[in-house]
DNA sequence: TGTTAGCACTCTCGTCCTTTGACTGCTAAC
DNA sequence: GTTAGCAGTCAAAGGACGAGAGTGCTAACA
């Protein structure tokens, strides 16, 4: 964008700015008189009209129709989010509210995926979808299995990012210290390895396994059995979870029910999310500004996304939709304290492993 | 409702009948040829205007001008729902699916809760909300304290409908061995007690129980800390699912957004929700049309309520919401389908128990 | 060369009016 | 009790029109 810094004089980059801020704030086309009351004091207004002019005929503005006042285009708008990557500061109840969510280190992963996604959208007041991406490649430290009164066990297994847990049929016959020994073998066997290359070793692994007691074969066979109808189910949907889709409602844009249902309609469709968040971001936070969204029916929005990575791994996607004319600054900085907080908990962590050993 | 049946006439209840559940299909007003399509095609469009003039007049429909066709009022819909809670049958697939949830068997509790509401809404179209209403009625059949390799534990407990779990902190100095021994004895002095009455007794039994083990007393002070924060955080927000909400901009009556945001903003407020919840049913699928829905901004719309009861005690309502112009007769079909599968489900976990005995 | 005042032009938005068409209610006849 | 026919009513759709808010352009000025 260094194209952008040599074409635009400082004036015209204010103005640009100035406008683009202004109607993110009011949704109203800018008119050369509201530039003036904002920005420009002692411009005429005569004057502002030429720089919007110059300005959209650079494609950084553009008129709905002719004796209108102007709206940002896509290029328009990712100038301004690109000068305004800065550092912009949320509202410090939403940032108590978040950092009390990562204190509270809640352990399920399905639980702290919503919880986050609750949190942003109320921070936001934007829909937020949260898509788990490398479930499988989580890294297992420790599986429990652990029998129910019922026919039923949990398996549980600690990652290193959050307990991830299934259901899986029990048997009356095997005794519990059945169960604890064949939880210890797998740990063993398996600490340290991704959930995939788990699923993949065990059926290798399982004579082999067994032979150390008759009961581990029977064990084995539904804890796979239920691991794999698991990573079924959350690849199927690809365990995407949304939050406050309705707030899409509070903005003008979507007065419209018609053009609201279809994005809704989008957003509750796990493959056309799936294509919007499948790639991973090079930067901790990225926006895809209209058309730069690989889905047509979204070309009138904007998204911003957030990969939450272990070990250089993305595991989660965070993403927040709205229209083109969203508020990036909030969603930046809320985002950016968001995954900052990822890193804190990571570190936090490894320390704590570090002081724990292996167990 | 046996008024009803006495002051109209048998052609009368047909019009009627069918009249309301064309207004619920089509959504536009009914006018006399309407009916005579539909049901009536032995009459003219004069007799039946006269008819409809009659049930207008006795307060089952309304114009909304003159010259228009009519409207059920919600004395018509309240007809038209007591005469049809027969058995309306609903969709083999969406029976699967419903059946399929059961049959899964998801152990914890709140998950159950959710598929319950998402499968519900996915089925019937409609915005769909499960509450939580007597959590601390839950009956307790096992506990189980399980560390974790991080400085935390989960408390797995075990109910008559489900696992509840929440995680607590823990310490590296107190072994694993303790945390068992204090599942064991949480278990055995709290076994069939409710969670509430676990809570209250075990500030009780604290130092009679502390006396077996020095470390007991840290664990259960980190018990009653955990529980009391489920407790309160689940009574706080009533522990309300919604899924679909969305669906609510189907139906014609909501393309005014304001109108849909106005509903909405009420089925986000856990207050609101557990003011309509909040009494039982009496029976298994209850309707409260328009005004007789304890909220008044709810005023237009209708929902339908069942129960899920164990012992005798309600633990979660299920409602679903729509316009007054809902389809009462898919969402019967749908509740009472759900209803029976409860029943079922506490058959078998019954038998289970009984084969299985005290462990 | 950049800035500004002034004027003509354009286009939306709200209002008002008219027409159309779909109903109903009523009456009189069957 | 039923029906045909007619008059009456009202919403919805379409067109005309003026007001108002903008702009673009030109000519003058610094």
């Amino acid at each position: 964008m260094t194209d952008d810094e040599i074409v635009l004089s400082d004036r015209k980059k204010q103005i640009l700015l100035s406008a683009v801020e202004d109607y993110i704030q009011e949704a109203s086309p800018i008119t050369s008189s509201v530039i003036q009351h904002k920005c420009a004091k002692d411009l005429s207004t005569a004057t502002l009209r030429n720089e919007l002019n110059a300005l959209e005929a650079m494609g950084y503005l553009k008129q709905l129709h002719t004796s209108s006042g102007r709206v940002p285009t896509s290029k328009g708008y990712r100038f301004y989010v690109n000068s305004m990557m800065g550092d912009l500061p949320l509202d410090k109840d939403v940032l108590a509210e978040i950092h009390a969510l990562f204190e509270k280190r809640t352990v399920y992963l399905g639980d702290m995926i919503n919880e986050i996604a609750s949190v942003i959208s109320k921070a936001t007041n934007y829909p937020t979808i949260v898509m788990m991406k490398g479930f499988e490649k989580l890294v297992i430290k420790n599986i429990k299995i652990i029998p129910l009164l019922t026919k039923q066990a949990l398996i549980l297994i600690e990652t290193n990012s959050g307990v991830i847990s299934n259901s899986m049929e029990a048997q009356d016959t095997i005794p519990q210290q059945s169960y604890i020994d064949a939880s210890n073998l797998l740990t063993q066997t398996f600490q340290n390895c991704t959930v995939a290359e788990m699923i993949k070793g065990m059926e290798g692994h399982k004579q082999e396994m067994s032979k150390q007691l008759s009961e581990f074969s029977v064990i084995f066979d539904t804890v796979i059995k239920s691991l794999s109808s698991l990573v079924d189910r959350l690849s199927q949907n690809g365990h995407i979870t949304a939050k406050g889709e309705l707030k899409l409602l509070g903005n003008p844009e979507y007065s419209d029910p018609e053009k609201a249902k279809q994005v809704i309609d989008i957003l509750s469709n796990p493959n056309e999310i799936k294509e919007v968040f499948e790639e991973d971001t090079t930067s901790d936070i990225s926006f895809k500004i209209g058309n730069e969204i690989p889905v047509k029916e979204l070309k009138d929005c904007s998204i911003a996304q957030a990969d939450y990575k272990v070990d250089g791994e993305s595991i989660a996607s965070i993403g927040i939709i709205g229209p083109q004319r969203m508020d990036y600054a909030k969603i930046a900085s809320a985002l950016k304290f968001v995954v900052g907080e990822f890193e804190n908990m990571k570190a936090l962590t490894h320390e704590e492993k570090e002081e724990k050993g292996e167990q």
